[in-house]
DNA sequence: AATACTTCTGTAAGTACTTACATAATGGTC
DNA sequence: GACCATTATGTAAGTACTTACAGAAGTATT
């Protein structure tokens, strides 16, 4: 079953039917009819390969993300897959986990697979040393590079952003506003969103006069009950705070269990602030206030730009939208 | 850069640069390590369309999910994706809904995608009336068919199933021993593996001669705060219970933010069990008792399965699963 | 050293499409 | 109705691989 079973059923030549498959405008009305008539008659559908050895593209996007099971890339992986095959793509997924020598041989295998772009969903693809992202721009000049929530500099190169930055800015004035003063700051890792939400947070401290200190800024692994027992440890070391600021929903639920245990009453005596305003920020009581990161939009984006991309279009190589606070239980304000 | 330059480089024929590249054995040493050095000096990778045209399969296996976003799902979609990776098959996602048009539609598209086999994980692809599923049947007779929790009897389709009904029956068992009489029944969807669970929940309470009411068997959207909402306005009604058992995580965390709400103290006076034990168990306090089912013993058996079937293996069409009772704090046992 | 057998390599014919170019058909104009 | 422009269609040459078959080279046997 193939193009010649069409062409002979419908008594044209192949090139027709290609023309017919491919909308070109140089088929009569009455040629297109019969030919999209006998396809259907016969169930015909074009084999993919011959069409990508021909064409070169195959209408599919690689996606990369380092776990799908997190649900903030499970979202996103949600939305590009859906964005995407509204245009008309198909989505090809690779979990890389975080190695950087697995995310390059994946990488390679998506280039080699003839993808017509790469996504890459999360901000744990840009590696602190530049270098280890050299990959990333060699590939970019073969086809388009689309960042969702990361940020690197090259030709043919595009981000989609969320100003992190600016959302933990606001989040620590509020809670300066509303009384706090010793503000601890919780993150998972190093990426390049999580050092913007980190200098937003240092900037606003600083920003109202209060000290920067190091012992309130603490990594965890993003986990509800390592988030709970790091809080616990520094409440037994002594160490005071009467809010916190998460990189991640799931380490704020960590902070209300923690105030449950410890018996500390929210937000009377203690604020917590949330990042992803995911699921998670409902499932405790008090409800997590939470930043939003407005993933769908950031997908959103990067579907728009990289269509623009391909039809040829001039097109920002940077996008930056802004984050919501969602106010819940967790805050005075 | 294609066979032709490789071949020419390395003085042989373009079918034995095939031969190495498919791990012929008829290729003496010499020429296949001079090869691959020559393959290696040039970059060369073979082009996937001119390959799959050849040879009829691309090596890749077509994912279907509801909806990626779930937390349940989106495991699945990891582990999925991992493990077939460890085989060399790469995945294309497709994220359908629930319509069963759209499922059809991204049947088909993947089908003419010519992916070696479907998975579909999710109990969701079963509908209730059977001449619905009839073309999945079809397509099975072309290319495997794997069932990820849910079950169809056919030719070429296997399933990977989690004994649901002995699982709640299990858990509705160790309610009743350990006092409650009352148990509610939250589930969200009439799957194939809802339909187990719930049976599962009556023959439990059949077992121990306690009646099945069917005001305490109660539909409700996968969402924390209509779970909570529902069983307040149960309350407010006048309707009694002193346990309930969930078809899903999030519908416990509903009935933990319902005690919560109606001051009613976990589990001295109201238990509670969840499904799918997922990170929803351990951000409420009390932690969520719950029925682990095991979606990575899942996904290994659908795909140790499918491995069975390109092999030409002798393969059971259904292979079953026990459940496992996670005990943590919102029961008394 | 001739024969038989195995192992290796090359030729050529698929595999199912796209598209440049050539040619045929159609329609409009005078 | 002849001429030209436009539109529609067909021919044939890519596109990059696989593999059956034929034949060459190498090895073992007598």
């Amino acid at each position: 079953m193939n193009i010649y079973d069409v062409s002979r059923k419908a008594g044209v030549s192949i090139a027709t039917v290609s023309r017919v498959l491919n909308g070109s405008p140089n088929v009569s009305e009455r040629t297109r009819t019969l030919v999209l008539e006998v396809m259907d008659e016969l169930g015909y559908t074009p084999n993919v390969f011959a069409r990508g050895l021909g064409l070169g593209t195959i209408q599919t996007i690689g996606i990369m993300c380092s776990d799908s099971s997190d649900p903030y890339l499970a979202h996103a992986i949600y939305y590009l897959e859906q964005g995407l095959r509204g245009y008309g793509y198909d989505s090809i997924l690779c979990c890389t986990g975080s190695s950087l020598k697995t995310k390059q041989k994946y990488f390679e295998l998506l280039h080699s697979k003839k993808v017509d772009a790469l996504i890459l969903a999360g901000s744990k693809f840009i590696e602190m040393n530049p270098a280890d992202n050299d990959y990333i721009i060699q590939t970019a000049r073969e086809l388009p590079v689309l960042l969702v929530n990361g940020y690197l500099e090259g030709e043919n190169i595009y981000s989609a952003l969320c100003d992190d930055r600016s959302a933990t800015h606001n989040a620590a004035s509020k809670l300066i506003a509303s009384g706090c003063r010793n503000i601890l700051y919780l993150y998972t890792s190093q990426s390049y969103s999580g050092r913007n939400k980190l200098s937003g947070y240092q900037d606003a401290l600083k920003g109202h006069g209060l000290p920067i200190r190091e012992d309130y800024i603490c990594q965890c692994p993003k986990n509800v009950l390592a988030a709970r027992d790091l809080l616990m440890q520094l409440h037994r070391k002594g160490v005071f705070f009467d809010a916190v600021l998460a990189s991640d929903d799931t380490l704020a639920v960590g902070a209300v269990k923690y105030a449950h245990a410890t018996g500390r009453s929210i937000p009377d005596d203690f604020s917590i602030i949330g990042y992803n305003n995911s699921a998670y920020a409902v499932c405790t009581d008090p409800e997590l206030t939470s930043i939003d990161s407005r993933v769908e939009a950031l997908c959103t984006t990067a579907i728009t730009t990289l269509m623009g991309v391909f039809n040829g279009a001039s097109v920002p190589s940077r996008t930056t939208i802004a984050a919501d606070l969602i106010k819940r239980e967790t805050t005075k304000f």
